[in-house]
DNA sequence: CTACAGCCTCCCGTAACAGGAGAGTAAAGC
DNA sequence: GCTTTACTCTCCTGTTACGGGAGGCTGTAG
């Protein structure tokens, strides 16, 4: 029979996980003398703890490590742990080569100011026009036409809180003029294509999401942030890019203030 | 100016950790009605929050992102987030190995009782003696001798508690008479040393450890699940095992519950 | 007889929120 | 004007696996 101490000495385990194992009924001592409190141990619990280390040091938890230990599912608990850990080293791979990129591009003061986030665009109804414009100041004009058109066809058709209003350029090479964009704007519910605007629902994706402050004319830079971003980082597009419109020239007068999200759908290779 | 919910939606980010940003000064609405309480968030605030985003998302703490954001040592922060993500993978993948290697086994019943744990063995004080012994069961005749010997010359010097006391094989062959072992007990203090007793001190080590339960005949069971344990799992042993004594014969009748903790100091490749 | 090491229990803190209770607020429908 | 419903607020608890410390009892060595 060992006191605390000297037990948390044969095992290399502190006195307070002892005490925690305990608690927890994971570990009790053979005995508690019922007067002072003490517990005792002896080397029956020296082997069952060293079964329980060896399991806490491939970072199963200690419930899992219960259930092991009354005999419940090892194999199952240790092949979930793989896949756990399989997926903890993905991540990690990942975090460390964001890391880098970032580092890497420290000097380049230009693209000091983008920063990637991936999230999931939720799915959504949007109602869509295709235009070929003339050159990318045009269709701006043309958006409120759009929205009024609506209106007078489906007076119950509403814009999604908090609005959701973005373009995807359809050519695939860069073009100065004579651009083809598709010009897509979230609704609450489905409705009849008529003229030229459809309705559609977009699933939702998985997206790397760059934010542009200022005028269009350096979203450019966005873009090749963003690419760059995605082949650094072992990602693929998968989609048209979408540039959605958060603060522009119908809430701020300054073109520095505008505020654009670039968003392109990605897989991770 | 939008509120909670809206812009939980436009930033992908729950209220509820909107809310907790603001109670620890992360990232502050831009006002509050005074009288509902209400948060009211703008794009300043989007803005932000994609770059707290971008920075969560490799893993760095709350804590970090603040000096970051308040413009102090990114560039340090990163690198330290850098090298905690290596040691972490480096981690991981010891973890994985360690599963693979007990999956893979669990075929093999006779291996599936031992368990490898790895563990530092603290610096300590020991008397040895180098001995030749005819056999194996010959040693264990001559230990209580020794001990004998060591009270005579020195009365006040004690074992420590709990008790260390181990032998390791000196010779680099399997051998089945006149083996060289050296006997060491740890100690409170160093002393001379005298006739072929010999005082040193034990540098701390990392060491694999694997309990043994049972007769001494089937230890070599132990051995061959350790070596392969540290082959398998990427370590290279740096010094002779320990085969170190916790029941036997002095406290147990039945070879049975004999307990012998093996520690084979190594280190990882 | 008095130190002093060792043990006990109880309580707080950790990181970054999630879940839920209970209550007030805003907007929409009737 | 009233009710319903959706939103929001604050406050409290729970999460993991213990570590740190307070305050008090125990056992032994000098």
């Amino acid at each position: 029979m060992y006191r605390i101490g000297e037990f948390s000495k044969m095992s290399k385990t502190t006195i307070k996980a002892l005490r925690y194992y305990d608690e927890i009924e994971l570990l009790k001592p053979e005995c508690i003398d019922k007067f002072t409190g003490y517990r005792f141990y002896t080397t029956n619990q020296l082997v069952k703890l060293h079964h329980i280390q060896a399991l806490r040091q491939v970072g199963l938890s200690i419930d899992e490590i219960k259930l092991i230990m009354s005999g419940h599912g090892a194999e199952r608990l240790l092949n979930k742990r793989k896949n756990e850990l399989e997926a903890e080293l993905a991540n990690g791979a990942e975090q460390l080569s964001r890391i880098e990129f970032i580092l890497s591009g420290k000097g380049e003061l230009d693209f000091m100011n983008y920063q990637a986030v991936i999230k999931e665009l939720p799915q959504c109804i949007v109602y869509s026009k295709r235009m070929t414009v003339p050159n990318y100041d045009a269709y701006f004009e043309l958006i409120p036409a759009i929205g009024q058109k609506l209106v007078t066809k489906y007076p119950d058709l509403k814009c999604i809180i908090p609005e959701y209003c973005f373009i995807t350029y359809l050519d695939g090479e860069y073009k100065e003029k004579d651009i083809n964009v598709e010009f897509c704007e979230a609704v609450d519910k489905m409705k009849e294509d008529f003229d030229d605007i459809k309705f559609k629902s977009i699933e939702s994706v998985t997206a790397v999401s760059v934010m542009h402050k200022g005028s269009y004319a350096e979203l450019s830079q966005a873009y090749a942030y963003a690419f760059k971003w995605i082949e650094e980082n072992g990602y693929a597009v998968i989609n048209h890019p979408r540039e959605s419109y958060i603060d522009g020239i119908w809430n701020k007068q300054s073109e520095a203030e505008w505020l654009t999200e670039l968003q392109v759908p990605v897989i991770k290779k």
